[in-house]
DNA sequence: GCGTATAGTCAGGAGTCCTAACGAAGCGGG
DNA sequence: CCCGCTTCGTTAGGACTCCTGACTATACGC
């Protein structure tokens, strides 16, 4: 048996569970008129776009494509009349992106996630989950401090974010935003109301968090 | 905040990372003058093909794509000069697909992971990285059941696999393939030895693997 | 043999995704 | 104020992806 390292094992894994993701994003795009990267702006438009609208360079970013890239897609979304296009107030050169009525409406039928690998985590335990949950933090934090990943909008490395100040074993993180106590489960890997924190504070709240959650 | 379950932050945290595999995809692959579905299938085909050639139905069956996208794709890289086609001896339908000298040298230069998410996976402690591909196992596991998967030789599935027949925590299984005993650190997401065990025992040796791993 | 099922191909079309070249707006210094 | 540099986005061109639907050819069952 060759060996492989675990890491190697797990890189393995996510790619297959990424294939799955890919095709089950086709299945679900399409019937709405969709490509799968039409889909994902349209979730990233709905998911936190009412105050603050999006660039297109932004959502390019986001996405992991080059602006030529998503410039294609937004017109096509354009065409569709699901987005509209303005320009932004303080910036001539920018663009700024929003949904229409329609495109809300159809981002909101659209926004469920795959059925069946949400069944197939249902199969963890909740220990289980909640391992998984705290290693993918992991992973996404590396990845985005090694510029990976552009914006990571984990509570781990939120401003508002104050880990382990309760004694109650549920709820013992507090969210400054929301000003509330929250648990291991409730942390969000993608929370529209992220606020970056700077790099020292950043990485002093993770050691706290880890320190206490090892 | 918003009410998440913990599944669905988990799906958008794979989901996360299936970006960057994608866009690591792209990376590796232009500088080789392939496409991430070419490099894909010149991985497969270089991973275990030597002994059983792979038929194109199949390569498409694993990449999740119709089998008219996967003539494509292999139509592009017999034009490059790293596969051969060939009508399979015992059915005069099916093609058999196998790689040029050229193309194994190709996918082996290509063959690494991404290196980014892989030191992402490094910064996880020993036991996490454990958790984690035991939770993906589980995952993967529960999606070929439910059919979003074609074949997954997962050791946990595997007709040679013995789980937990040894005292040495260290190294409790033993694959009957090998004739070795091994542990969890090496449970292999994608075994070429792999041979489909059926339902009912698999069944089985799974419970006898979970229960005693707890 | 004959029909049905299966393996793969072809044609057509929208879309993805890249690079490269470009226009247009902001920003800073002289 | 205006020249150059940078940044935001668009266009153009090209290879490829990915689908559906129609098709050919072989295999298999009765």
């Amino acid at each position: 048996m060759a060996e492989l390292s675990a890491s190697q094992q797990v890189v393995a894994g996510l790619a297959r569970i990424g294939a799955v993701l890919k095709s089950q994003a086709w299945q679900r795009a399409w019937p709405a008129g969709l490509t799968p990267t039409q889909a994902q702006m349209l979730a990233l438009l709905h998911a936190h776009g009412a105050g603050r609208p999006w660039r297109l360079g932004a959502l390019a970013a986001e996405l992991a494509i080059t602006p030529a890239t998503a410039s294609d897609a937004v017109d096509a979304l354009v065409r569709k009349g699901l987005v509209r296009k303005r320009r932004a107030r303080d910036d001539g050169r920018a663009v700024e992106l929003t949904l229409t009525p329609e495109g809300a409406q159809l981002a909101a039928a659209t926004a469920a996630w795959p059925d069946a690998l949400l069944r197939a985590l249902d199969t963890l335990t909740p220990a289980e989950q909640a391992a998984l949950l705290r290693a993918l933090m992991t992973v996404i934090r590396a990845l985005q401090r090694s510029g990976q990943i552009p914006v990571a909008r984990l509570c781990v490395a939120c401003r508002y974010f104050r880990p382990h100040v309760y004694a109650d074993p549920e709820r013992p993180h507090h969210c400054a935003f929301v000003d509330a106590p929250f648990g291991d489960r409730q942390l969000r890997l993608d929370c529209p109301d992220f606020a970056a924190n700077d790099a020292d504070a950043a990485e002093a709240v993770w050691q706290r968090f880890v320190a206490a959650s090892g």
